[in-house]
RNA sequence: GUGGUUGUAGCUCAGUUGGUUAGAGCGUCGGAUUGUGGUUCCGAAGGUCGCCGGUUCGAGCCCGGUCUACCACCCCA
């Protein structure tokens, strides 16, 4: 049988693994700069746990795994009861929520935790969309203090400058889409609305046909067209909510104030970056106050790299009331892809050998294993050729695989107790020291 | 989930109106070179033409299905 791989699904050879790590690393580090401590929890949760949570869409994209054994032939004799029992995580938010309502007597809040783990969707793959990605959340749940959207937002802005990446943090806030639905009369039908309102920055003012393709209002469409094509800012809309007394909205641009003025103290060209986004939505149905989507500056990926938002009771659906929450996820299969992309990746990603011993024979090989010892107990990796082959080809071994150093211990080497040291990628014989000075020589590097 | 494009050697691609034994470049391996690679020269290996079926005397090429990657929608990291 010829070997492959579920659609969606990819397998990461060392290179690419070396990338990868780097990208976990810088967000992992700046994660616990931040305070927010690591969680991990199982790849599969119970149906039920995450049904619900993501909106209908969302729903029909989870992985569901079959029951088994006696539990499926009950299942195939009452198909009422549903062929799955668990499900493989959707999210890295909604398995946090359970954690948290499961263990709230453990913990301490404002609970602070970080968690780098896959997730999987049944989606349909295309470019930087996959059925098994890495997602890496940090987020904060017990406090409803707008400082902790202004920590999110700052680790973002630590994280893609570690990367070196340029970005762009889209900001809006539910409770502004709320007022808009309490603006224009048409709550009962807020998330038709607000699903079409979030193509605004993809097709522009076309959305208004969409809104009379779904059956708003004549009155309505001309409204919101002459909003989106005038007032779309901030101030524009807070008058609007002023006019009408509409609460909800005035909170939401409150908020979006808040936590841009507080972002601006630490940074203040903050508008180069935070984009006030009202027509952004997000379709996760659990957030309730801001939300954000960040986009790469660069490159050709068009989908978020990092999304994130307010969730005010998530917990409660787990039996935990009046705990609020808020977090951000960033896609690391994304960032990959754009870093690839862009060439940003460093030229030096560590991890691999520093230093090869060429293989003469027996009797030196078992001479450069002592040696092999005293380097690697200095902190240096490194590595003995296994085979007796000829110079040339351990050399373009050491040349592919990136090892910036090879010793030569060969018989009068040996005899003189020194060790032969060349340099790859320079024209040069090499030189002979004690294994002492290589090994200063390579700590200095 | 809906609609579309695609698939030939490890990689990038040729392959005539359907016609004998499917090609190139790069890469890989071996040699020129028994302790010094990357250049050069010589040689070799490597393909069920994505897979299954159909039409035909004959299919890499035509038809149907299927899988994959990709594109649009949808949704999002």
């Amino acid at each position: 049988m010829k070997p492959s791989i579920p659609k969606g699904t990819r397998d990461f050879g060392p290179q690419e693994m070396l990338r990868r790590k780097y990208i976990f690393n810088t967000i992992e580090k700046v994660f616990q700069k931040y305070g927010y401590l690591p969680l991990e929890t199982p790849a599969m949760e119970h149906l039920e746990t995450l049904t619900g949570k993501y909106g209908e869409e969302g729903d029909r994209l989870i992985f569901k795994v079959l029951k088994r054994g006696a539990e499926l032939e009950r299942a195939l004799e009452d198909r009422s009861k549903g062929f799955a029992d668990e499900a493989l995580r959707y999210d890295l938010t909604v398995p946090f929520a359970r954690y948290v309502v499961q263990h709230q007597n453990e913990l301490v809040f404002p609970f602070k935790r970080y968690q780098i783990q896959p997730v999987w969707r049944a989606d349909r793959p295309q470019k930087g969309r996959y059925r098994e990605f890495y997602q890496c959340d940090a987020d904060v749940i017990g406090s409803t203090s707008l400082l902790s959207e202004v920590d999110l937002v700052l680790i973002m802005l630590d994280v893609f400058k570690a990367l070196g990446l340029a970005f762009k943090v889209h900001m809006n806030n539910r409770k502004v889409l709320q007022g808009l639905g309490e603006l224009w009369n048409i709550s009962d039908r807020i998330v038709e609305f607000v699903t079409i309102l979030d193509k605004f920055d993809k097709i522009g003012l076309s959305v208004v046909d969409e809104y009379r393709k779904a059956g708003f209002s004549e009155d309505l469409c001309n409204e919101v067209g002459h909003f989106l094509e005038h007032e779309r800012t901030e101030s524009g809309l807070k008058a609007r909510f002023e006019a009408k007394g509409i609460e909800v909205g005035l909170k939401g641009i409150g908020e979006i104030r808040f936590i841009k003025e507080q972002l601006r103290t630490v940074e203040p060209d903050v508008d180069a970056f935070l984009i006030i986004d009202i027509a952004l939505a997000r379709g996760l149905d659990y957030y309730t106050g801001a939300i954000f989507e960040v986009k790469a500056n660069e490159g050709t990926l068009q989908s978020s790299i990092c999304g994130g938002g307010r969730y005010d009771d998530l917990t409660g659906v787990f039996g935990l009331k009046g705990m609020s929450g808020v977090g951000i996820s960033f896609g690391a299969d994304r960032i990959y892809d754009v870093l690839l992309e862009t060439n940003k990746f460093p030229a030096e990603l560590g991890g691999s050998t520093q230093l090869l011993f060429a293989n003469f024979g027996e009797a030196e090989a078992m001479h450069c294993l002592k040696l092999l010892r005293q380097v690697r107990e200095a902190g240096i990796a490194a590595e003995i050729y296994p085979d007796a082959t000829k110079l040339p080809k351990q050399f373009t071994y050491a040349e592919k695989k990136g090892i910036p150093y090879v010793a030569i211990v060969g018989e009068s080497e040996m005899q003189q107790g020194v060790v032969t040291l060349k340099r790859m990628g320079a024209n040069e014989k090499g030189t002979a020291m004690p294994i002492e000075a290589l090994i200063q020589r390579l700590l200095q590097h």
